[in-house]
RNA sequence: GUGGCUGUAGCUCAGUUGGUUAGAGCACUAGAUUGUGGAUCUAGGGGUCGAGGGUUCAAAUCCCUUCAGCCACCCCA
């Protein structure tokens, strides 16, 4: 039994959940198309200095969260972890540096090796937004918004608040940074010894914690925002008031960082209080400096990723698949010519359900578990008069239909 | 990697201070109804009680180990 279990943290999709999160993708993909981003895919898997080398040396995820192997031919191979750098990577690849701005849509599985639990698996799935070349806020906002409608649509907006800071640029970070070391230095003894190790390797991770006494150390820390430049801080002061015309609600979280080294300038996340310790529903912001890392052209980028687990959690029914029609022979002569029709019928475009045995009941029962729509009747009186029994599944009644005329009875239900 | 909780039928769960062949509801199958579904009634199938070891005349129940799931920390979608 235990062997015959899926792999720790990942999960089959049977049909119903399958549906969930094919709704979540589904409006995604629709809400971006109106924004103008378009579907691209990339392997799951790339070597592995494609991640290890945007990521950032220091972050969890590549340190300890990274699906590596050695494939046969020698080659150090990675599940991605996430979709940037895999979009980065395919846009050098193909030499689209001619072709900017570029707005693309991606849907896919994701792999991290991390201890399972709610919202949280080892192969989850994320949609995401990428747009490459846009330097000015309103890349940043129109990318937001993008997401604020998806979650719109799925009827989740009113749980879920955006929350924005901004991480200025190169010099305002490293000018926040050194500030915030500095504060920290002086409290050292006050710090977690979590936090302690944070100081060395991710210092702006601290404003994160969740250590009660770095909490109230982190509320008298100096803030990001009092750290910006001119330029950073008109760059942040454009995206809000873009969030403001778009008619897009956020709220500034001044300790939002990003756990990823690449990203400058907008921090965002969508978040929600509904799905225990995970909070983020999406989680985005601009990475300028990304593709000159991989070893591009300087090109500008802002994007997010979106966790389908998450927002299939937190979304409602999708809408059911269309209802079939069932088509049920009686009498053996009955069969070939049920067959036929059946496949007439689907042909025809219906969705058409027949049993592969059973008597006239089982086959009614079947209909009624599958939530047919109609029931076409087939026996040898109907035959012989070219005509089936054409049943209203829903209200019992049926009346006999020649055969030329069953679609267009068929098409008057719905 | 660390911690807490939980493992009995496909699902949700009973199982009394250890005591014969481990139960219920739902679901499934068949019949009542051999050309008519949903409801009802009747019957049936389905369990190495997560696994391994130990204590005992006797273990689903007590002890140890292990595995898995869930939740939380770290970190993140």
């Amino acid at each position: 039994m235990a062997s015959l279990n899926p792999v720790r943290g990942t999960h089959d999709l049977l049909p119903e959940a399958r549906r969930r999160h094919r709704h979540v993708e589904d409006t995604a993909r629709a809400v971006a198309a109106r924004y103008g981003f378009a579907e691209i895919a990339t392997p799951i898997f790339e070597f592995t200095e494609v991640f290890a080398r945007t990521l950032g040396d220091t972050s969890d995820v590549v340190t300890k969260e990274m699906y590596t192997f050695e494939d046969k031919g020698g080659e150090r191979i990675t599940l991605r972890p996430e979709n940037t750098a895999s979009v980065v990577r395919a846009f050098l690849s193909n030499g689209l540096q001619q072709q900017l701005p570029l707005k693309y849509f991606y849907n896919g599985p994701m792999f991290r090796y991390e201890r399972p639990q709610k919202g949280r698996q080892r192969q989850f799935h994320q949609v995401g937004v990428e747009l490459l070349g846009v330097a000015q806020p309103q890349g940043d906002v129109e990318v937001i918004a993008t997401g604020a409608q998806i979650l719109d649509q799925l009827g989740i907006a009113g749980d879920v608040e955006l929350e924005i800071n901004s991480l200025g640029d190169t010099a305002s970070r490293d000018a926040y940074r050194e500030k915030l070391v500095a504060y920290f230095e002086g409290h050292l003894s006050a710090l977690s010894e979590e936090s302690r190790e944070r100081l060395t390797r991710n210092p702006l991770r601290i404003l994160d914690s969740k250590d009660e006494g770095d909490r109230a150390l982190v509320a008298e820390a100096p803030l990001m925002t009092d750290s910006l430049n001119a330029d950073s801080r008109v760059f942040f002061d454009t995206v809000l008031e873009g969030l403001e015309t778009a008619g897009v609600p956020y709220r500034l979280n001044p300790r939002l960082v990003r756990g990823l080294d690449y990203y400058c300038h907008t921090a965002f996340e969508f978040t929600t209080t509904t799905l225990g310790a995970q909070g983020a529903v999406i989680a985005g912001g601009r990475y300028d400096g990304l593709v000159q890392q991989m070893g591009g052209p300087p090109t500008p980028g802002v994007g997010w990723a979106a966790g389908i687990e998450r927002l299939a959690m937190m979304a409602g029914d999708p809408p059911p698949p269309p209802r079939p029609i069932a088509v049920i022979p009686v009498g053996a002569e009955a069969q070939t010519a049920a067959l036929g029709l059946a496949q007439r019928l689907r042909r025809a475009g219906f969705a058409v359900d027949m049993a592969y045995s059973g008597n006239m009941g089982k086959r009614m029962k079947r209909a009624n578990r599958i939530e047919a729509r109609a029931a076409v009747i087939l026996g040898t009186d109907e035959l012989a008069r070219s005509a089936a029994t054409l049943r209203d599944m829903d209200t019992g009644e049926q009346s006999e239909v020649p055969l030329t005329a069953i679609e267009d009875r068929l098409a008057s239900f719905t």
